[in-house]
DNA sequence: AGCACGCCGACT
DNA sequence: GTCGGCGTGCTC
């Protein structure tokens, strides 16, 4: 069909592979749409934001069917060309739905129709009457002192964190401004002065200045750096010329709870704005962070994967900081991976990207020895501190309670004598993760997956860690009356207990999810263990992740087989990466740390290599194997998963996918399955997974394109939830 | 994703 | 006789 009017394509919020076609909103008249610009448009019987992606000249819809545009929200493109499309490549690349890529990504403001707008962030400080009437030690309830103290002490204060200084500080606030004690400032805060810089080691200054005589021109670093080492000392530095240059810098960070100290250190040291994107802030806040990156009024954003869709007006660098990090791709829908894109990002803005890691992934480890990235080494911890000693405990010879084997309490009673602290790493949380019984072998599981519930006792129910699934604890077997049911196995709740049992007068904290699930108890937490209030901290995955101990000398890894033998083939990885993580927790400061591994395989080939002879004698040998079996990096993957309620309807729907994929092969692809999920039964669903194995991206994009389309219009497809994930980083 | 249409069970 | 269950299909 050719028309005279334009075609507006429209890429609208659903789960569509494609955009829509529109008529522009006035025949003729209105100046022209462009790409990138936000409409409002007639969709089915109601109406939808989108975004125009495209113009045409003609469209393959029928005339007569088409809409015309209802509005156009923005008087000028929300996203610029390079910001679209980055989207649009982002859409093609990981396959997914192009309105959910390019709308999706938006904060949630802005995919309403709302404008972009920088909210005013009102701020109060006290007036110099109320800094006498403080000095005065004049009346006030006690919160309306503190709260004026702050605000004496700072300049000015936030709402947010006023929030954080005391919850209900409104009322307060108005008894202060009532008596002219403290007003709103409605403007900014001025950038704070920059604090005194550390010298840099000569190590830092090689890689800032490697970094700094690229500014300007796209090349990627991994920035390979113990922990300890500074990393964060030569991002600043990079940071700051790069915002004195007159650019921007992005700097995406894991999603854990640490994003304020980061920020805070930021803020103290860099004298230019900062703005943060990550899941704690409002949809105001976000609104604001994104408008002031895309605007340029902010130097600075640091936030979490999705912050890698903000729109920077003056791209100059960016920063990936523990890019080996899980946390940035994406697990469900949209399943994109914001390190990579970071990368592309960089490439099509000219401009550096740092990849920063104490464990890179093996990916940036083998891009290094292509020659496509640059290395960084910073080889040594800041301050000089000795690395830690790391000493294996075989358990098998040894008698061990609750997880604890005599070496570790001897350990950890030395520690305490010292007043130094030590972290305990348990990758489970909860008290038991299994209830049996011992007389007829039957075992607590979840109806709706294949898994076992686990026990958490202060809670007194059991609970499923795959599905809302929770239940009472039973002290009487249900299959066969037997009062003989055991808790087997250990999580962090019994690991405490025991800890406490144990060693009389210990301080033990536990940080987990269930630990520290209520807002502004992560930071309690930390503040505890600052203070020297605890001993000992038993902890999951989240004791690995960047968080500052000085005191702590001593860290235990309670079961290093977990990782061992794990059925993904980045699971030796990934426990490689965790242990070297956790272990940089000892021994900061002046102090040499100990790390106590314990295993029931001390003679295992990973363990032996690690802890003799480094991560990258271990890496080495990883991607050795990793090319001999032809997996990634040295391959190009793609996994299929589908569920269902019906058991088979999952694998017949792959089997139809895997014979599409036969009557048309491709050079350097095969598809391999389909395979039960390795926990088939989740929620209630049943799950199974296709993996296509390809010889290069090239390889794997020729083909995934048309094999999709012809998996759409497969009978079997509509029988089941499929989706498609690139470059996949886990096999669940 | 919404939101309809469309055929089969328990209620006024 | 209706209200409503969620299977199936479409949205330019």
């Amino acid at each position: 069909m050719t028309g005279s009017e334009p075609i507006l394509q429209v890429a609208l919020p659903v789960p569509v592979r494609h955009p829509f076609d529109y008529l522009p909103p006035r025949p003729g008249s209105a100046p022209p749409v462009r790409p990138g610009t936000r409409v409002r448009v007639p969709f089915g019987r109601t109406s939808a934001v989108g975004v125009v992606v495209g113009i045409a000249r003609a469209s393959a819809v029928e005339a007569r069917r088409l809409k015309r545009v209802r509005e156009v929200v923005d008087p000028e493109p929300l996203l610029d060309p390079a910001m679209l499309k980055l989207l649009l490549w982002a859409s093609g690349y990981f396959h997914h739905p192009v309105g959910e890529v390019v709308v999706g990504t938006l904060p949630k403001l802005l995919r309403l129709g709302r404008a972009p707008k920088a909210e005013r962030t009102v701020r109060y400080a006290a007036t110099a009457a109320g800094a006498q009437a403080l000095a005065e030690g004049l009346g006030g309830a006690p919160v309306q002192r503190h709260l004026l103290g702050v605000m004496v002490g700072a300049g000015s204060i936030s709402e947010a964190e006023l929030a954080a200084e005391h919850r209900g500080w409104r009322r307060p606030m108005r008894a202060l401004i009532a008596k002219d004690w403290a007003q709103p400032v409605s403007d900014r805060p001025d950038p704070p002065l920059p604090s005194d810089r550390p010298i840099l080691n000569p190590a830092q200054s090689r890689a800032v200045e490697a970094v700094e005589a690229c500014l300007g021109e796209f090349r990627p670093f991994v920035l390979d750096g113990v922990t300890g080492s500074g990393k964060t000392e030569v991002y600043l530095r990079l940071i700051a010329t790069t915002v004195a240059r007159g650019r921007q810098a992005l700097v995406l960070i894991p999603e854990i709870g640490l994003t304020p100290q980061l920020l805070a250190r930021f803020n103290a040291r860099l004298s230019c704005r900062v703005v943060a994107l990550h899941s704690g802030l409002s949809d105001g806040e976000r609104l604001s962070s994104w408008t002031q990156a895309r605007d340029g009024t902010a130097d600075v954003l640091v936030g979490t994967r999705s912050a890698v869709f903000v729109p920077l007006a003056r791209p100059g660098l960016f920063i990936v900081d523990e890019e080996h990090d899980l946390s940035f791709k994406q697990q469900d829908g949209f399943r994109y991976s914001a390190r990579d894109l970071a990368v592309v990002r960089a490439r099509d803005a000219g401009a550096p990207v740092v990849l920063g890691s104490a464990t890179p992934s093996l990916e940036a480890i083998e891009n290094v020895r292509r020659g496509r990235y640059h290395r960084l080494d910073l080889p040594h911890r800041a301050g000089g501190a000795a690395p830690p000693r790391i000493d294996v405990i075989d358990l098998r010879a040894r008698p061990f309670d609750s997880g604890l084997c005599d070496v570790l309490v001897e350990a950890l009673e030395q520690t305490k004598a010292r007043s130094e602290q030590a972290l305990l790493f348990i990758n489970r949380r909860g008290y038991a993760p299994r209830l049996m019984c011992h007389a007829c072998g039957w075992i607590a599981d979840c109806d709706r997956c294949d898994a076992h519930l686990v026990l958490h006792r202060e809670e007194g129910r059991m609970r499923c860690h795959h599905c809302a699934a929770e239940r009472p604890i039973v002290s009487e077997c249900p299959a066969c009356g037997s009062k003989n049911v055991r808790r087997l196995g250990l999580g962090t709740e019994r690991v405490a207990s025991a800890l406490e049992k144990r060693i009389t007068g210990l301080r033990v904290a536990r940080m987990d999810r269930d630990a520290t699930r209520r807002r502004g108890s992560l930071e309690a937490l930390l503040d505890r263990v600052h203070a020297g209030e605890v001993d000992a901290v038993v902890g999951t995955q989240m004791l690995a992740k960047g968080h500052h101990f000085p005191n702590v000398t001593l860290v235990a890894i309670l079961d290093a087989d977990a990782g061992l033998f794990g059925i993904d083939f980045r699971a030796t990885e990934r426990m490689a990466q965790l242990l070297l993580q956790v272990a940089g927790r000892a021994g900061r400061g002046d102090r040499t740390g100990r790390v106590l591994l314990q295993t029931h395989h001390p003679k295992h080939p990973l363990l032996r290599v690690l802890v003799q002879e480094g991560y990258r004698k271990f890496c080495a040998e990883a991607l050795t194997e990793r090319h001999g079996a032809r997996l990634p990096p040295f391959a190009s993957l793609a996994l299929v998963r589908a569920e269902a309620l019906q058991r088979d309807a999952p694998q017949s729907f792959l089997r139809d996918a895997e014979a599409c994929a036969s009557a048309h092969p491709h050079p350097g692809v095969s598809v391999l399955g389909p395979v039960p999920s390795p926990m088939e039964r989740r929620a209630g669903r049943y799950r199974a997974q296709l993996l296509v194995d390809a010889t290069s991206r090239a390889a794997l994009q020729r083909f995934l394109p048309q094999w999709i389309a012809a998996l759409e219009s497969l009978p079997s497809a509509r029988k089941v939830r499929w989706s498609i994930d690139v470059d996949p980083q886990e096999m669940v």
